[in-house]
RNA sequence: CGCGGGGUAGAGCAGUUCGGUAGCUCAUCGGGCUCAUAACCCGAAGGUCGUGAGGUUCAAAUCCCACCCCCGCAA
């Protein structure tokens, strides 16, 4: 079939390059237009339109697609068109031009929306997975064809279950495309007494609540991890956490406490319930690094409470 | 021209205000001590201080200029 994909980041590179192996064929791929790096005025190419030039496949970006696109995409003339991870929302005229389907990183009708492997690691569930289903004008609400789940060890960042979920999505959409050529699809409905929708996160949710238990503070970071990222506040400023885990330890009145802080033993913080050994954190202008590695040049006290 | 921080030994930092032989912690190597250790003691090695046959100077990590790279905020 001819396949149009719509896709911006890493995640559907992955994707896109299983249609591309397969025997369907890309004839174009749509992508967010590219943005401008503020801090050094650099333009940041994403990861689907450098896939897309290097393989010699023609990209086409739009500001607001269903505005600028449905004549471009018409004239393509695509027998149906993949989403993944595109970041605009089509509109009914950009849907009615072919079949469309998705690949949406959760096991519907939970986690719907924009972030879902994030939302699913900070409600530390067990499993995740991936959902191939029809696009359609409510979001990640159509009906679905495929579905892909995978268990975790449980200190997964999102990052890490992202590219994992990744090559779960690649298998699936060339096995979805299959069906759908062969005509013996069979689309289910879902039930929307279980769907939840995530809402989209932003870099000032990631501020840590020392208040919870050291465990939901673990899987917060390890869901807002690369992005947007957890931190907390010291006397010195915003102290990010990359990576953190839950620890015995002892000591401390107030949550958000420092128990520990050696360059041999890690920093230990106290938390609601239990202790929480921080191991990867990263001041405002430093790069991420071990937290024994950061204690070698950085004082942090025990007593002092991070929070603020 | 959105705001700001930074590049010094393998790692993390100090030293730059006010130019004058480069320092701390950890790691490494050698030796010692201990029933034992994320333990301790003694010693050693390791750096063209991001780049520029740049500028100023008797003298530059430090002051001036240009460029490269990294990072936080804001978008």
């Amino acid at each position: 079939m001819r396949v149009i994909f719509l896709g911006t980041p890493e995640f559907a590179v992955r994707v896109l390059d299983a249609i591309n192996n397969s025997e369907h064929k890309v004839c174009a791929v749509i992508t967010q237009p590219d943005r401008i790096n503020g801090r050094n005025k650099k333009t940041i190419t994403g990861a689907v339109k450098s896939y897309a030039i290097e393989h010699g496949i023609k990209v086409f970006q739009f500001e607001k697609i269903s505005i600028e696109g449905e004549e471009t995409l018409r004239s393509l003339n695509p027998d149906i068109m993949v989403t993944c991870a595109y970041g605009q929302i089509l509109k009914q005229n950009i849907l009615d031009i072919c079949p469309i389907i998705n690949v949406h990183a959760s096991l519907l009708p939970k986690y719907r929306g924009s972030s879902p492997v994030q939302w699913a690691l900070i409600n530390g569930e067990k499993e995740v997975g991936v959902t191939i289903m029809k696009t359609e004008l409510g979001i990640d609400t159509g009906d679905m064809l495929l579905k892909e789940s995978t268990v975790l060890k449980g200190d997964e960042n999102s990052e890490e279950v992202l590219s994992v979920l990744s090559e779960i999505g690649a298998r699936l959409i060339v096995k979805a495309l299959d069906i759908i050529e062969s005509g013996t699809a069979k689309w289910e409905k879902q039930d929307e007494s279980k769907a939840t929708h995530c809402k989209m996160l932003s870099k000032a949710d990631g501020k840590i609540d020392f208040s919870e238990s050291a465990l939901r503070i673990k899987n917060f970071i390890r869901g807002m991890t690369p992005w947007p990222g957890a931190f907390t506040k010291t006397e010195k400023g915003i102290l990010k956490i990359l990576k953190a885990d839950t620890a015995e330890s002892s000591g401390g009145d107030i949550n958000g406490e420092v128990v520990v802080s050696d360059p041999k033993k890690g920093l230990i913080v106290k938390c609601g319930e239990g202790y929480l050994d921080l191991k990867i954190i990263q001041n405002e202008n430093g790069k991420a690094m071990d937290s024994k590695a950061y204690l070698l040049g950085h004082k942090i006290s025990v007593g002092s409470v991070f929070g603020d």
